[in-house]
DNA sequence: TGGGGATTT
């Protein structure tokens, strides 16, 4: 291992004890930490010794040191960008900080974040520290799951959530303080929020600049301004603050420790092998402390297991034992779990991970870390003027991720990162990845827009999305009917938005409605809609899966098949007990995961339906055809008829020639038309998720649909 | 005839 050898000072930013305004140092006007005054700190009683140790372990947190001037800041100006590195304690300590000084009025404090995992454990950490229980003064609300009541006054929540909830309070006016966290990782909802906040900001607080602004002028609704703070863990911090007017930006330090960081000398094209070399290396010449390997996906990931246990079982009887786990989303939970088991006397711990344990979870006792600079990332392609599609590639990482990997070896002391890439390579990386908004569909976002009473191209965003994904996007919800000709939200359109669905299933879900199957087409487009796949096989096993599976097989296709699933399912979780559920599940190849995710959708899809006075008890019986009908209405962009040579489909919306996937239920019938879920890329371009329809189906959409065809 | 990075309402 060729080493260039330099201390970890990727974050080329300022650093500065305590707090710095704009990058001057902050010397002269840094306060001592005291508690604050203002509102109380909740129910405790005070004097827990668990409390007190909180209370020390808070004013020990490096943003402590700038309480004060932060306080000062936010209460003199609308918007304030806060810059904090790793450990600062930024994201538990600011909303304290407003809480306690009173100066964010009434309201609530939002936290939003991009995961639930954060919201959740945040919450409860916060809540401890102020004494009380999870659900009082402090809450969260993420999807399915919502611990707050009428005390909450800090309320961690999915960034998701509070988008959603600015269809029914367009100004957010329950909100006293909205800290948008995590800002420098630009999802879709993030970015959504940044826009929508300037508009409510002008709205609330009034239209003169947003900046130093002691007093809150005379405004329509000067009676509930509101506090608006970016968090950034990255330098992204001056295009947030350059947003805003110009706002300032405050930085505070984090507290990391040093991580030494390796490149090699040459390129490593079979990362596998030079992975498992230098872990070997680490395991024979340094001292003991876990390892963590970063890989692009779960392929690499268990050929790596094997290849480590088989070289483990002939180490030397004196050499410490080494442990491997496993770790990407789809594992099941309880060996997920094993990554934060203690491990036994004298063996070391290595984790073989994706990029979930880049940002989603922080596992402890991590001392090196090896990263072969690679991840999958869906592309979408395009393809001329047609429908695109996606493919899921393994691609370089970018330079913010190399430090974020590096960074998981210094969370409790001295780490080593060794890198599978020179630092040609490095400084080559792309600094961050494209915000998310300019790489996903905007069909979603678009319509929740309109309900808004906003259009999507003419909005303020911190980066604006392609004019074709824009183009595309409109044209969907055209398609759909969520809206008219000139461009204007119809009713329907409306209520598609109020499901937490995709538009283009949402509108299946109401064609059901109208074709009286509206029980069966929500119980497929939950499963549809449940983050992971419903036959999700094993790479050794998949003719015995689809043996197994062939019970549910409906002629029709995928979409029934999945019905038919879902339905087996529910009677046995009618009766049996949740080990036996379990159990039922790994016999048939069916991923529980999905199964019990489905049902929460369901659930919600059904009530969404009773707001809206919509019945969904509607049932089409046996006959599967109303129910096909309905997903043809949604999935309309998603068609394809059968070519001369009767094996390939043609897109009826697009250029590109597909072939159903040999997955698929009906993968060896000859059929005339298809709809489809998706496409993916591989070899050939596939259809998944395909039901067979009548090709009379495509014979009705109407005249001035087609006329809008490009 | 074949391959599931990570999120979220």
């Amino acid at each position: 291992m060729d080493a260039s050898d330099e201390e970890q000072d990727d974050r080329k930013g300022p650093k500065v004890n305590g707090l710095a305004v704009n990058g001057a140092h902050a010397n002269g006007w840094i306060q001592k930490s005291k508690r604050g005054g203002g509102a109380s700190s909740g129910s405790s009683v005070g004097g827990s010794s668990k409390l007190r140790e909180l209370q020390a372990q808070r004013r020990r947190l490096p943003i402590a040191q700038g309480r004060e001037a932060l306080i000062e800041q936010i209460r003199n100006n609308d918007v304030t960008v806060l810059l904090g590195e790793t450990g600062s304690g930024k994201t538990t300590q600011v909303p304290q900080y407003i809480l306690e000084s009173g100066i964010a009025g009434p309201g609530i404090i939002a936290v939003t974040q991009p995961r639930r995992v954060a919201a959740t454990s945040l919450a409860a950490r916060v809540a401890a520290e102020q004494g009380t229980t999870l659900g009082g003064l402090v809450g969260y609300s993420v999807r399915f799951d919502e611990v707050a009541g009428p005390d909450t006054r800090i309320k961690y929540m999915t960034d998701g959530m509070l988008v959603r909830e600015l269809l029914s309070d367009p100004l957010l006016t329950r909100y006293s303080a909205i800290i948008v966290d995590e800002a420098h990782e630009r999802t879709l909802r993030t970015d959504l929020l940044i826009t929508k906040l300037k508009t409510i900001l002008k709205k609330r607080n009034g239209d003169g600049p947003l900046k130093n602004k002691d007093k809150g002028k005379a405004t329509a609704m000067s009676g509930n301004p509101v506090k608006v703070i970016i968090m950034s863990a990255t330098l992204d911090a001056e295009k947030f603050s350059k947003f805003y007017d110009d706002c300032k930006i405050l930085y505070v330090k984090g507290r990391q420790h040093p991580v030494k960081i390796y490149h090699t000398a040459e390129g490593q094209p079979d990362y596998v092998d030079a992975t498992l070399r230098t872990l070997f290396q680490i395991h024979v010449d340094q001292p003991p402390g876990d390892v963590l390997i970063f890989l692009p996906g779960q392929e690499d990931i268990e050929s790596l297991h094997k290849s480590i246990q088989l070289y483990a079982s002939r180490l030397p009887l004196d050499k410490m034992a080494v442990l491997t786990c496993p770790m990407f989303a789809a594992l099941p939970p309880a060996q997920q779990a094993k990554i934060f088991q203690t491990t036994p006397p004298n063996t070391r711990k290595c984790i073989l991970a994706t990029n979930i344990a880049e940002t989603s979870i922080t596992i402890p006792g991590i001392k090196y870390v090896i990263d072969t600079g690679k991840h999958k990332e869906k592309r979408h392609l395009a393809h001329d003027t047609g429908s695109g599609f996606d493919a899921l590639l393994t691609r370089d990482i970018t330079k913010s991720s190399a430090m974020q990997r590096a960074g998981r070896a210094g969370r409790e002391g001295k780490g080593f990162c060794f890198r599978l890439y020179t630092e040609e390579a490095f400084e080559a990386m792309a600094v961050s990845s494209e915000p998310e908004i300019r790489r996903t569909s905007l069909t979603s976002a678009a319509l929740q827009l309109k309900c808004l009473g906003e259009d999507i191209e003419d909005l303020d965003f911190l980066d604006r999305p392609d004019l074709e994904s824009i183009i595309s996007a409109l044209k969907t919800l055209y398609f759909l009917n969520a809206v008219d000709k000139s461009n204007r939200i119809t009713d329907a359109g409306r209520s598609m938005a109020a499901f937490p669905l995709e538009p283009n299933l949402a509108c299946a879900v109401l064609e059901a409605v109208k074709n009286g199957c509206a029980l069966e087409v929500i119980d497929i487009v939950s499963v549809l809609s449940s983050t992971s796949k419903l036959f999700f096989d094993i790479s050794d096993e998949r003719e015995v899966a689809a043996e197994v599976r062939r019970k549910f097989r409906h002629r029709s296709g995928d979409h029934m098949t999945i019905l038919n699933a879902l339905r087996s399912y529910q009677d046995v979780a009618a009766t049996e007990s949740k080990a036996a559920r379990k159990e039922w599940c790994r016999k048939q190849y069916l991923n529980e995961r999905t199964l019990l995710e489905a049902v929460k959708i369901r659930d919600q899809l059904r009530a969404t339906c009773e707001k809206m006075s919509i019945g969904w008890q509607s049932s089409a019986q046996d006959d599967e055809r109303p129910v096909t009908k309905s997903l043809f209405r949604g999935l309309v962009l998603h068609s394809a008829l059968l070519q001369p040579d009767g094996t390939t489909f043609k897109q009826v919306y697009g250029r590109s020639v597909i072939k159903i996937h040999p997955g698929s239920a009906i993968a060896d019938q000859k059929v005339p038309a298809i709809i489809y879920d998706e496409l993916v890329y591989t070899n050939h371009i596939y259809a998944r998720g395909v039901s067979a329809i009548p090709k009379a189906f495509l014979a009705e959409i109407s005249t001035h649909i087609k006329s809008q065809i490009a």
